[in-house]
DNA sequence: ATTATCTATAGATCTATAGATAATGC
DNA sequence: ATTATCTATAGATCTATAGATAATGC
């Protein structure tokens, strides 16, 4: 591996040619958090896959822990401004979207993206690291997205669908498209995965018999937030 | 904290007094690893918790590995020994108990046991660390379990069930069990969440209108297999 | 004699800092 | 002058081993 001398510009193998120095170590941090752990991981070891020495890391980054929150920013947020842009305009006078819809596009939204990008990021969130004070930041996000599903699934069931239903079917639908990322870690997930998950907390719903306009709904929404989808057969099953 | 002369018994703190030092020493790593992570826990911590030197640990195990490896397996070991009685006497001819009621046993006895115990093990499952070959044992177990659990799915759910319906009951039943993990680490766990996970996936297997017969099928097929089930109420939420 | 503890320590880390150096841009 | 790298290193760990010691049990 070549080094770079002072002031020259150093190089990650394994990444788009675009990227800043910040981005592959992130981008190589991200790499070896999960598939090796936090801690486990030193900061060293992340140097040597960009291709610098250990201690230029800390031009860009104060600390290690600084490197995991930005890491762990990235995870939820898009799930999360998309979470709040579908919840914003609910209940308007002449809302179109049914309750079920805006449910199934935030899943399969968030589970796609938990299921796209070149690493499982979504693992960390398991990390107990990661339940840290250092990233409430991070911590709440998701909070407020786990609180968003909650919502919107109190819009779906308004009532008891069966004996001792506890109507957490929001917090049900969360906890699913979350169970992408063990599946993904157990290298079970397929480009469909997500649209299934979606579909499955529908059907928690008692909406399953609406199914096949439910998705065109949720489709229409998503197109109509302007959401680009990533192409989970492009990236493949890993 | 008092230490202990040589030869003399050491003394944990917080545990029933009829612990062998090896069980003190596996709680207090179960807490340790759960709440601080596996690379983070050092083994001095460990010996603090319990009340002796660092060094003593490894008059009772040969490595760190091998004492997350022993906590390991006691987190699959109950679930997948009922599992497979379960799926053991399955397809006789005198079959009185419906699939449905099977995968709702074995949901509702995994779930209940996951919640139970002093410490939340299934957080371990998520670790990159317990992914290494060293644990092999662990995760066949868990391999073995997840392939019960889809098998059972397939007896209940022969059909599709909706257009599109990918006919993983079986993964989606595992995935929802194993989301009380998570859903215990955000402290979300009642003493009913175990049932009602189990009870959303017989709704995801369409069985949602015979939920009260698969239930008493259920709880007595557990009693006929001679299983205790832990007292969530006893144990408190968390 | 065996068991379970202790003290002491080797050797290998690991994070973060200090200060030098070369390229870049004004 | 600023930026991004480098070399070198302090100081704090951390795991595992070696060998001493006291209680226990035959």
């Amino acid at each position: 591996m070549t080094l770079a001398g002072p002031g020259r510009p150093r190089a990650r193998q394994s990444t788009c040619p675009g990227a800043t120095a910040r981005e592959e170590i992130l981008d190589a941090a991200a790499e070896l958090f999960t598939t090796q752990g936090y801690a486990t991981t030193s900061t060293r070891a992340i140097a040597e896959a960009v291709g610098v020495r250990q201690s230029s890391l800390y031009h860009h980054f104060a600390t290690k822990d600084d490197i995991l929150e930005e890491v762990l920013a990235g995870t939820v947020a898009e799930g999360l401004a998309f979470a709040r842009a579908v919840s914003a305009d609910m209940g308007k006078a002449d809302d179109a979207v049914s309750p079920a819809a805006r449910l199934h596009a935030v899943a399969l939204f968030d589970g796609t993206h938990l299921c796209s990008g070149r690493w499982n990021i979504g693992i960390l969130y398991h990390l107990p690291e990661a339940r840290d004070e250092r990233f409430r930041g991070f911590l709440a996000d998701r909070e407020e997205l786990r609180g968003l599903y909650r919502i919107l699934g109190c819009a779906v069931v308004p009532a008891p669908l069966w004996p001792g239903d506890p109507q957490h079917h929001g917090e049900l639908a969360f906890r699913l498209v979350e169970s992408l990322v063990s599946l993904r870690a157990d290298g079970q997930v397929t480009p469909d995965s997500p649209l299934q998950v979606a579909d499955a907390a529908m059907v928690l719903c008692g909406a399953g018999t609406l199914l096949e306009a439910i998705r065109a709904q949720s489709r229409a929404l998503i197109a109509g937030l302007g959401r680009e989808m990533p192409d989970l057969s492009v990236v493949g099953a890993r």
